[in-house]
DNA sequence: CTAGGTTTCTTTATCGATTCAGAACCACTT
DNA sequence: AAGTGGTTCTGAATCGATAAAGAAACCTAG
């Protein structure tokens, strides 16, 4: 059997094309009757419906927009501040019916080829920092927006001011009397792939954080330049801070948390680039019976749903109302003339994972 | 300026359209040295790559398959377990190169639209319970996989045997002691939208437990049927159960708890039908001071990921798994001829939430 | 030196719709 | 009778690529 197509139906009713493609798509442009004897017949074709890529391809407009990670989407789906980002996008594309296609990077190579397929209008760059997705992504010449670095000159940003709070939660820590701290950086895979295995001391390549413009680099490496611009203030020599790299994944942060928690002295304060990597160090510090904020204060970065019921000390930021922004960053007909740069707010929020420096005696 | 399209290339090189497709999307076919000269002037012109809005309509085949939801995406974020469930779907289209189109329904008639024009080789209909896109979407005449409900003949389905492992959860209960048993269903929105406002006595209609074969109605139907066996072999009256639907999300089911626990006298146990409605219990339970397990049991379904941390006692399912079968469905070439239903494994896991009824004097 | 096989590139025929300009018809006015 | 304006429908052109088959050039071996 031969497949259904609008010819089909055109040819059996006995009218043109065209007015059986305006019977689905603008049922104003014919007569009531004709219109329900052409539905009859596509109805008793099994007719699918207008076939949305040739429909696509004509109109050059997809009414869907691509959301690209650089980490594995399985991945993306455990991180609560990639869902809690998606939320807020999901709910402007709904509104305005789009589509949204969810690209990920499980392995070098699959991403770009699915990039260069995607039928969407426009993409939107999570967190890409530093990825060589980014460069697959700009060829396509669609409209993107990329969220919380890089700042890609020409392309609108959604971001917050990373290192600046870093500098507080780091201050916030210091000036309760802490001077033994650790720091559990996040690192993205694409870094780390370019240099060495994780979980081992940051390299001076990725760690040269004396940098102005921080936004050309990563959000971890500005938040990182915020901890030591902190540490720097309060007269901590940087080279005695240890600093582990790890992805932001709670799993793999217990690693890093390992290695800090065996050092000797132990630190009395451990600063975590992500709540995800802080609720690994939480979990290693539990594990061995190591008392939160007694023995050892932690602080995290995001405020993530889970943080306030485990009670952690983090800098909030609106991760949903990033999502909602770059929606409509992505959706607005209007060309922004200067690539629009939005910073939102960020807040240090103080729960009960940090104390001043008690009992260490180890 | 004009388009750019492998015409203007081939043109502008002297070659044939052909060879400048092939030139991108089979290496092979040509000489390397006449490749590099095509990619050289498509760079000059900068040229975005194969339309794939055109590739697909020529080939036939997308690369995508689409999620469909029956609440708005925003909502689906916001639910742990749909979140899981799109982790395991994630992780096999991810290894296949194949992308994910994900379609909610914020409003009636939006979604439609978006289904019509999803460019994409499949559908998998999360928990469509009732839903009217499954007509929708069907209708496309794609290949199909149904996850918790309904099963449409003929269609894959993936999920658990709801009304069994309520019936377990609900014996456990009964078995404590607890005879003072309040139910929280969760009733899909479109059911809701047939019937009346929310947190109103389930109607009977709806509660028509009674039935065969209840893989024809949806999950929140069979366990409230599971918990109807249950009462019922308990010997408890089914009429003296008192019993409230809302919808899966933690903030609108406390308003239903709220209702609950205004029953005098109070109920000594919650069966709430998903974990993320026992999370709702719970807030309002340690808002009144009301003690968790001493003064009230506390039992979900589904086991989502911040059931441990919480001890909710609850009915473990693989979230996960559920999400990875359900993408080998739909991308496994073969043709199963009776359509697969898979029914996966279920267990009662009892944490902290349940003790035997306690001080109940009020 | 030629039959047969490769490699490299071209030609022709779609994929399935939408757009846009205009034809045919109708009812009314002047 | 001719002009005006609307509705309803048609035909041709187009969106941007890929598939399949064929032609030309180049080897290779007998």
């Amino acid at each position: 059997m031969e497949r259904v197509t609008l010819q089909t139906i055109a040819d059996r009713v006995g009218v043109s094309r065209t007015t059986v493609s305006n019977a689905f798509s603008r049922p104003d442009q014919l007569k009531e009757e004709l219109r329900q004897r052409i539905m009859e017949v596509a109805e008793e074709l099994d007719y699918p419906g207008p076939n949305p890529a040739a429909r696509t391809l004509r109109r050059g407009r997809a009414g869907v927009i691509g959301v690209v990670f650089t980490e594995a989407l399985s991945y993306a789906f455990a991180d609560s501040y990639a869902v809690g980002f998606l939320r807020g996008l999901a709910r402007v594309a709904e509104q305005s019916g789009t589509g949204l296609h969810l690209i990920g990077w499980p392995s070098p190579g699959v991403a770009e080829e699915v990039i260069g397929d995607a039928v969407v209008d426009g993409f939107c760059l999570f967190s890409p920092e530093g990825h060589p997705l980014v460069e697959t992504v700009l060829r396509r010449r669609l409209p993107v927006v990329t969220v919380d670095h890089p700042y890609v000159p020409g392309v609108p940003f959604v971001g917050i001011e990373d290192r600046i709070a870093a500098r507080e939660v780091a201050a916030y820590l210091l000036g309760l009397g802490h001077r033994r701290i650790a720091i559990v950086a996040a690192q993205p895979l694409a870094a780390q792939a370019r240099t060495e295995a994780r979980t081992r001391p940051v390299t001076e390549e990725w760690l040269d954080v004396d940098l102005a413009g921080e936004h050309r680099f990563g959000a971890g490496r500005a938040r990182l330049a915020g901890y030591h611009d902190a540490c720097l203030k309060a007269g901590l020599a940087w080279e005695d801070v240890p600093i582990h790299r790890t992805t932001n994944d709670r799993e793999i942060a217990r690693r890093a948390a390992q290695h800090l928690l065996d050092l000797r002295p132990r630190p009395t304060a451990v600063i975590a680039a992500t709540d995800e990597i802080a609720f690994g160090v939480m979990d290693v510090a539990a594990q061995r019976g190591i008392d939160i904020p007694g023995e050892l204060s932690v602080v995290g970065f995001d405020d993530v749903p889970a943080a306030e019921p485990a009670g952690l000390t983090t800098v909030r930021q609106p991760i949903t109302a990033k999502g909602t922004t770059a929606g409509r960053l992505l959706l607005e007909p209007s060309r922004h003339d200067p690539a629009p740069c939005v910073l939102m707010e960020h807040r240090l929020v103080i729960r009960r994972t940090t104390a001043p420096p008690g009992d260490t005696s180890h």
